[in-house]
DNA sequence: TGCCAGGCCCTCTTTAGGGCCTT
């Protein structure tokens, strides 16, 4: 039999050649990294051929060119060994509902599913660092002095500063609110909490928790 | 025809508007 962790998440990260699947926008790197009882145990990033040219803004902003893409597998080829890497493990992604609406649009283009479920790491964060500057990813890796490599903008680099970002709140959920069970399905009701309750959602988790 | 993201959340709110965050 396969061992599976009971406490296992994939923290996962799309460049894309824009903001819209709906649009016509497409993945161009995924990125993800495999979290297992709060370790990082496997890494997944592949650069993806998107069918069409990425923008000048795109090739800036993340620094994948079109040549780049030129020589990489066709998308479908990717999100196939993707889709084999995260399994049905539950998924985290910094603002998930970005992440969320690229990985169904590229797994439906191979007839695949998207059964998991998104924790967001942006909501949890807008929750717990009230504080922060602002809650982009960067500002919160600087603001909780998180471990980065200088990387912004690719996908296997953004993964693993959500990663740390994510076992960071996992952290401080239970330094502060004595959560020391703060597992995925707790993250993801804390990321729907409607702001001006977290506290008394925390106390209340932190009994039942 | 003309427009073109969309979900979350705050506030001068809920019969709305606008900022944040992702590429």
């Amino acid at each position: 039999m396969k061992h599976r962790p009971a406490n296992t998440v994939i923290v996962l990260d799309f460049e894309t050649t824009g903001l819209s699947p709906n649009k016509g926008d497409r993945a161009i790197e995924i990125g993800a990294v495999r979290v297992e009882d709060g370790r990082i145990t496997d890494r997944f990033q592949r650069l993806m051929y998107p069918s069409q040219r990425i923008s000048g803004f795109i090739e800036s902003y993340t620094g994948i060119t079109n040549r780049m893409l030129q020589d990489a597998d066709p998308a479908e080829h990717v999100m196939a060994e993707f889709a084999d890497f995260i399994e049905d493990f539950n998924l985290v992604a910094h603002n998930a509902s970005f992440d969320s609406k690229f990985l169904i649009s590229e797994l439906a283009r191979i007839g695949q599913p998207c059964r998991q479920l998104f924790a967001c790491s942006l909501l949890v964060a807008r929750r717990l660092y009230q504080d922060a500057p602002n809650h982009k990813l960067g500002t919160l890796v600087r603001y909780k002095n998180l471990p980065t490599d200088g990387t912004f903008h690719r996908a296997l680099a953004d993964a693993e500063m959500t990663t740390h970002l994510w076992l960071k709140m996992l952290e401080d959920m239970e330094s502060r609110y004595g959560i020391d069970q703060a597992d995925f399905a707790l993250m993801q009701k804390l990321g729907k909490t409607v702001k001006g309750k977290t506290d008394e959602f925390l106390r209340k988790s932190a009994v039942t928790a």
